[in-house]
DNA sequence: AGATAAGCGAGACGGTACGTCTCGTCTTCAT
DNA sequence: ATGAAGACGAGACGTACCGTCTCGCTTATCT
């Protein structure tokens, strides 16, 4: 989250608004689920958060780290790392709740855009990997190494693997075939992983 | 490729151009590659081509309709179907035809952005499917379906499901998280497959 | 009149909109008179004349183009060149129409405006020296060269000179000083002209 | 010199600083010269005063009186009355010294952008005819007043149209026609002026 | 010696305009 | 009737400057 960063002890001159950063955020947030990230306009975004756009490229050095912003901020409550003292448990747990984040919400839109403009913009790459994906990586890794400290996991589990092998389905059927993502299909995957890496 | 098809008995007027046609296609598919879909414009084909940029709209009803018709005639060359008489060695060298697609041309930057528009196109979104992933799919599809005649295959394979953990994890890597995509990681795919479905 | 020039045998393409190009102009003369040259936004004109700022910007190469055009589309109607056979009452009649045309509407602003952008854009600069100026010097010439083949003037009479005898203290009372500018000033410049130069 | 003005017997308070005063003034005497009025900007000003634009706002009202108070500053030394006992060669050199300063330096240029920006902004209008031009007239009536107390002077000559005689055909060539300001003009011009009123 | 108050550099802010770009449609002329 | 040329309305882009505002700090005068 770049742009927030620490605040920490500020120089001299007038500090960041808190009113336009969060009426920024919250507008984006709003429009992206609305028309997508490829629509949504940066134009339209300072009008109806009543901010001018400079104030926008003063803190978002693009379009794309505003939205992977906004939508950290919306998505970070949908999905909490579940703890219940079973790999099994913990991983369809999570896997329902990420279903239910791409089918409830523009999720899979707003990621596509992301994705496709990465292709054009390195530092926005570079953002989405490490803001997006990473975050969502981290947390499903706490479920494999709480697992592995239980001792439920086989000796050789590469849980980088592991993460690929449980995000590759879903973002597959999400974006590709648009194939049913539901609870049973969460169910499936989570028997998947726990019989190969355990 | 629906646009190009059957022409039958017209009535009076300029028949349609050939040269037209395929000069676009070549444009088309030559800027995508260069710039990518979400930075290609059709005023620019138009220009290069020679063409009105009415006659692309008279034939493709969207940018993304052209991108995917330019992509398959140039890409249909690279993928063939291998036929060696072994499972693991047909996947193999799907995978590393497919994986030397990914990483020296623009396919990847191409396919993020016609996901990404997908989702404001429907018919795109029809076309992708059926077109692009359809026809990559039948083409996977037949390595199995040769192996389940040998008798390769074990009895309760699913072929769409092997299809899906074959194709999942090339394109998690090709536009999610960018790791190494190589012959090592073909070959690996192809063993994890043959060992999971035979 | 630079983009207004000739039309002459088209070739292929859409021809220009009259309606856009007279709707701009209007639009753009009644603007001037309202805010000044300064303070005219092409965001405005297209915005009121219903027409994208792309075909303003087709059409003259910036604000000072447009507006000099605009203006004189307006002002051509209230100049005419006065013919009575008598020098000194076509200098009075001239000089009174002119003085109208700068205490009646805006055009000390915009002219003001004008020249100030000249010394920022070459192409402006002879835009409006030849445009402008030069339509009225000509017009203003035209008394005087009558007047000649009247044999009123002197023999040694420079044309030259004499235009700027007449527009120069009209232009510094208009822009620089604000003393008035009214019928019997009008008169006594006149007097004064003749004087000096039959 | 308005903002200046009188001091008084001041309150508590820091004083204000004389560094960042003559800072203001000489960087924004230095823009006006290299980039004009119109696109003279106070940030960049401020910028390379060391100053806050607030401070620039502080004292003065407007661009436009910064820009007069930076400019006569500047300007004072270049133009001396002369006082060579003839009203002839006193005007001549007076002429020269001014032609001088319109080819030399771009007083043209920064007159142009007060004069058209003096529409809009009454006190600057105000601002822009007693400081400069009054100045400017004060100078030069010195001269006739001198010369009227020499007896040179015809008994009706009126000192307000030989100032305007003298100054209107300069500026006019200055921002209009742009024909030759050098010294044969200068001379002519005094030639003309003095034949007219002694 | 405090207290009070204004000036100051820094710089964020809402607003507005700039000039350019691409989209998908529309209009003409020539074939 | 088709097609190249190319104008059109719409509207987003990212940048610039305006004049105002808010900060934390400094420097004076007044108690």
């Amino acid at each position: 989250m770049s742009a927030a960063a620490g605040a920490g002890p500020r120089g001299p001159g007038r500090p960041r608004s808190r009113e336009s950063w969060s009426a920024i955020l919250d507008v984006a947030a709003e429009l992206l689920e609305r028309d997508g990230y490829l629509k949504l306009s940066l134009d339209t975004v300072a009008a109806r958060a009543g901010v001018s756009k400079r104030t926008i490229y003063r803190w978002w050095p693009s379009k794309g780290a505003l939205a992977i912003e906004a939508y950290l901020a919306v998505a970070a409550d949908r999905l909490t790392v579940p703890d219940t003292g079973s790999l099994r448990e913990d991983l369809e747990r999570y896997a329902r709740d990420f279903v239910g984040l791409l089918t409830e919400t523009a999720t899979a839109r707003t990621v596509a855009g992301l994705v496709a403009a990465s292709f054009d913009d390195p530092e926005l790459a570079r953002a989405f990997r490490e803001d997006f994906l990473g975050g969502r990586r981290a947390a499903a890794g706490e479920i494999f190494e709480r697992a592995r400290e239980r001792g439920e996991l086989r000796a050789d589990a590469d849980i980088g693997a592991a993460l690929d092998d449980f995000f590759a389905p879903l973002w597959y059927r999400a974006l590709f075939t648009g194939a049913a993502l539901d609870g049973p299909y969460a169910a499936d995957l989570a028997d998947r992983l726990t019989a190969a890496y355990s």
